[in-house]
DNA sequence: CCAGTGGATGTTTACGTAAACATTAGCTAG
DNA sequence: CTAGCTAATGTTTACGTAAACATCCACTGG
């Protein structure tokens, strides 16, 4: 900056008002600095920037291993908001979700340069962990569930299960089944939960709930014994690629889809649009669960003393998209007798 | 750090020293000053840290929206790679993958605090980025072929399309089909040539190319139309999801997998163990490729003055993994005469 | 014509750390 | 017993920037 400074003529303290964009800088001047900074191949240090200012202008983002589309897209919304807002977003990659690993990348936080983090994690392992996070390092939490301790983002999970399942209902089908996800998993849970709650609501019975993992192949599993449960006409899986393997087995077994069986997923994945047949689902914004994870985050560093404030639950809304594999039940079959059925 | 000092009483230097690590410090005296940061909640300062050090211990990856798997655990090992070597990852997302854009990342890179960059893209848009590349940041290229103008390290495109080809001409084929992925794609023109160049080692006729566009959907589209050709025993996709729309085309026109017609992916994603049938495919080691970037970047760093030394290509090899979509041609079919014929 | 005003620019200083150098104490060997 | 050495610790300084304050100058209005 010195160089610089010698080079144009001026103080170093003209080239920072330069640097910074500040008013107050004649214009002729601005033109002679920036000419010397292009010359001398300038670039400011943010290393010093970042002490005289107190901030790094960076965000930490924790997450398991890059594992879930969700969590994917999520992480590429947050990078893309912090950058329009002048952040930067550092990894914390946790290998292993154990409780040693979180707890390990919570101190390794302490020395980063960071002013605050997204946690993009199951809840349930943050727990132990809270005792090391570093004070005033702010943290909001996605796809979790932890409104009272922190300030977390989300999908709408239960609006959006319950969407689907009423998509259902309306069509005429008597009840719904649910090809859930795994037991550990909050998302999973409450997307069952809201699916059992809606058919109460309508006055129907909850058939058994058949589980998976989340993935195809289980939910090819899960398709092979539904496809003998011959009153069932309609299901609700808790996520797309757990409906792709669902919609192989049901053609498997000469079960239509349509027809025979309507299936909703959830997420809407890119390939959901080219599934055999395109997949009804529902649709998570996970652009907006990003943006709005920067900014709980931005808002917090900006405003200081809100320790007990802050917290609760921002939700994300989902959006039905209507595709292919959806239908009202087959005449002859178990449905109540066709569309008129509309419980609400 | 000057609180910590005097509440252990000693000096700041003696503070910093046991901060990292130096020996030279009495045990006794760590204790003490150990017991100081932990009294008040001491962390380094990495501002200042990489101030007085001149180096952030951090790495910059550009990277387009992280839409595919690869990209993704490739992503995903840098950062782990990168953490056990004490540094952190910052993103730099490039949103829509236009010149301008790709300018955009390489000059807020310039103000960013990171010692070196990684790239994670075709090459050809790199290309009039150079100029705004800050000097003294080094650079290696993730799945690009550049490797007389950046160091890049790949997974071994040629060798793993060979052994895809050659795997089924083992079989008994008589030639092999391409479904390749995008003209623009470097990584989808090095697999089809290599398939080429196999055929024509082998000394036979190559079918005419079919192109898809690496997703599912165009597989199938390009499914339909090889169902139709009934001398086709045998295709090469050159990634899992086109494979994956290809079984599910072949099945709807009734050409059995591996029956009447064979099926080779490449990437070995999660999934492909599950297609029906399971998939057998070209193992990508995306984990070591990320391993190799950052140690490539890394030793660039620790080594100075390696202006026209340290291009060139790593290459990572690929592997076979057999499962049930190949076997041996149909016998009243095209076959050459079954299993006999091993070219080469 | 001059005090007053405000815009443009310069000077000083501190941010937190660690390298370089300085000092002290304890010990060994002659 | 002391010079000479080493290990442990302390002191000074600079890293590059930007806030706070200081200065200068041109112009306005009475």
């Amino acid at each position: 900056m010195a160089d610089v400074a010698r080079v144009a003529g001026v103080s170093s303290q003209t080239v920072s008002r330069v640097s910074n964009g500040f008013p107050g800088v004649t214009e002729e001047t601005r033109r002679q600095v920036l000419a010397a900074m292009r010359e001398l191949g300038y670039r400011p240090n943010s290393a010093a920037r970042a002490l005289k200012r107190g901030e790094f202008r960076t965000l930490g983002v924790i997450t398991f291993s890059l594992s879930t589309m969700g969590n994917i897209r999520t992480l590429e919304a947050i990078a893309t908001s912090a950058a329009q807002q002048g952040y930067a977003v550092t990894l914390l990659p946790v290998a292993v979700p154990t409780q040693d690993e979180v707890n390990g990348a919570f101190s390794r936080l302490g020395e980063l340069a960071v002013d605050a983090v997204i946690v993009i994690m199951e809840i349930h392992l943050l727990d132990a962990a809270t005792v090391s996070l570093p004070p005033g390092v702010q943290v909001v939490v996605a796809d979790s569930d932890a409104g009272d301790r922190y300030t977390v983002v989300d999908t709408d999970q239960v609006g959006g299960a319950r969407d689907a399942v009423r998509h259902l209902l309306d069509l005429g089908h008597d009840t719904v089944w649910h090809l859930a996800g795994p037991e550990d998993s909050f998302a999973a849970q409450r997307r069952a939960n809201a699916w059992r709650t809606t058919l109460a609501e309508a006055g129907r019975g909850a058939p058994p709930l058949v589980r998976g993992d989340w993935s195809a192949e289980s939910g090819y599993r899960a398709g092979l014994r539904l496809a003998d449960q011959r009153e069932c006409t309609a299901v609700f899986a808790a996520n797309d690629q757990m409906a792709l393997g669902l919609l192989r087995a049901l053609h498997e077994r000469g079960r239509k889809v349509p027809e025979d069986i309507s299936v909703v997923g959830f997420d809407d994945i890119a390939e959901a649009a080219s599934f055999l047949p395109p997949l009804t689902t529902i649709h998570q914004d996970f652009a907006e669960v990003g943006r709005l994870c920067v900014e709980g985050v931005l808002s917090k560093i900006r405003r200081p003393a809100q320790d007990a404030a802050g917290q609760g639950t921002t939700l994300v809304p989902t959006r039905l998209v209507l595709r292919s594999s959806t239908a009202p039940p087959p005449r002859g079959g178990a449905g109540r007798g066709g569309r008129g059925v509309r419980p609400r």
